[in-house]
DNA sequence: TGAATAGTGTCTGTGAGACAATATTAT
DNA sequence: ATAATATTGTCTCACAGACACTATTCA
């Protein structure tokens, strides 16, 4: 642009032209979980709960039959919530859902065809309300995970299939316990996808700590042990039930209905209680 | 773009026209804090310390002459990490100063020219590291923060002038207590700018509590008087002594150092302990 | 000597980990 | 009756809030 004086704002912005900088473009892309609920053999089980992750097969090129996170070009006129809006709304018939920032990913060859910018989206549903079904190239996927060292195996599983990746778990900031996943095998994932899964896992890791994020998960109504399951998966480890209970007790409110027709003892639903803020 | 069917990713890749969408800009934004000291009066009494950020006065339009924060333009073929460091060193000689990703900023008329995204990020530096004169349109501003109800004023103050404007803070979400932050009154900050501002500062609030993330504005050495100044100055409110001792007292390790010279007792100088991650 | 900060000791209440004990149901 | 889950009680330990107390320096 020409190094020129102009008496208002108006003036220079009628001159300027957005051409002058090679522009780049946008996607969103979002990491849909939920919590998946698997009928056991044994009569009085309770179901098996497992994290899962909402993906899409692509069907074009680059990357075409990989499968990646729901997502799409942010339009030069719309925000980028409306963008979220839009994509969620394409995979799920729900409104109200909760979303987040994750990341912004922008590694300058992340994508072949152009320089893209991603900025990542997490997103907690209840998978129960999910009335219509799936797009056909959607599905979900089960998430184990292993840790081995600063590597971590990650397995997805389907209905039909089993998708297994490796990132590598880097400090990058010691102060705050920062950490990147670099992807260090991976067949079937397409894009940086395995790295933002990797750390939209993190993050929820951490927020179900110190937040009531689970709740957007749950249905309306639960039980403490299905709520203390969820609690088990998603951190990868068992909890102790009368510390589990103490813990939540402030976040939830007895109803007077209870979940009969287990081999054992009825337990009372619960339903969740908003915090004063 | 046409529906053409390609028989390989590279063959898909040659002729891909990267126009076939409209595209838009990037900047990254920094939110570049420290601590200040200011002396006083009494010999004997402490210096007062204070919470500030970096701005910088823009001399071409658009929002000429108001301050912002520094940032430039993305360039197609950088990362957005490097887009920072750049950005950084601009303002600063400093080099491996701690930056995090704060939010990706997206309303599509925040810049009057054109689409542009803007990537925020927070720093923290230790200003008593910077040794080359600041840039000629560039000022540190104390920041004193009040809130009331809903609303946030935040007072900017550098040597020469003092910027006020106002802020409401939205709960955008229940289970997590996200909130967003709208500008409702402002004269003199640039684009979503003061938005970042609050945004950075409620951050940083939550990570001092619970990371070690305040070491990055502390000198090499430091005395835990100081180190307790900072924490009250960015959270708002005094701490017990005997209580922030107890809190700390992992993560520094004493020195055989002593600073003496104010009217009262030495204090012992301490350094940053990494922890064990 | 006194003002100011540095540093420690102790009491108390809260809350989490650990584990034991009791309750209830469908088969 | 038994297997399974539901729910509560209690002991202990760690730690944070509150506050008092001692230590040290320099004008």
């Amino acid at each position: 642009m020409k190094e020129k004086k102009y008496k208002s704002e108006e003036e220079f912005l009628k001159h300027y032209n957005p051409d002058d900088f090679e522009r780049l473009s946008a996607t969103v892309d979002i990491l849909i979980t939920s919590v998946s609920d698997t009928p056991t053999q044994n009569y009085r089980k309770l179901n098996k709960k497992s994290f899962s992750v909402l993906l899409v097969k692509r069907n074009t090129f680059p990357f075409k039959d990989k499968w990646c996170l729901p997502g799409g070009f942010i339009d030069v006129k719309e925000t980028i919530d409306h963008a979220v809006e839009r994509v969620l709304s394409n995979e799920t018939n729900l409104h109200n859902i909760y979303t987040e920032q994750l990341y912004t990913m922008g590694e300058v060859d992340r994508d072949p065809r152009m320089r893209v910018l991603s900025i990542a989206y997490m997103s907690l549903i209840d998978k129960n309300e999910l009335t219509d079904k799936l797009p056909f190239n959607a599905a979900w996927f089960d998430i184990s995970i292993n840790e081995r060292d600063q590597f971590v195996d990650i397995k997805l599983k389907s209905e039909k299939e089993e998708i297994n990746f490796t990132v590598e778990k880097l400090l990058v900031q010691q102060t705050t316990a920062k950490y990147k996943y670099n992807i260090v095998e991976n067949k079937d994932i397409a894009f940086d996808h395995a790295s933002i899964i990797a750390l939209g896992i993190e993050r929820l890791k951490n927020k179900i700590e110190y937040t009531d994020i689970v709740f957007n998960m749950m249905p309306k109504l639960f039980t403490l042990g299905e709520l203390q399951q969820v609690y088990e998966v998603i951190l990868g480890r068992t909890l102790l039930d009368a510390a589990f209970r103490r813990i939540i007790k402030n976040k939830v409110m007895k109803t007077n209905k209870m979940r009969t027709g287990g081999g054992h003892r009825p337990s009372v639903l619960f339903k969740y209680k908003e915090p004063r803020l």
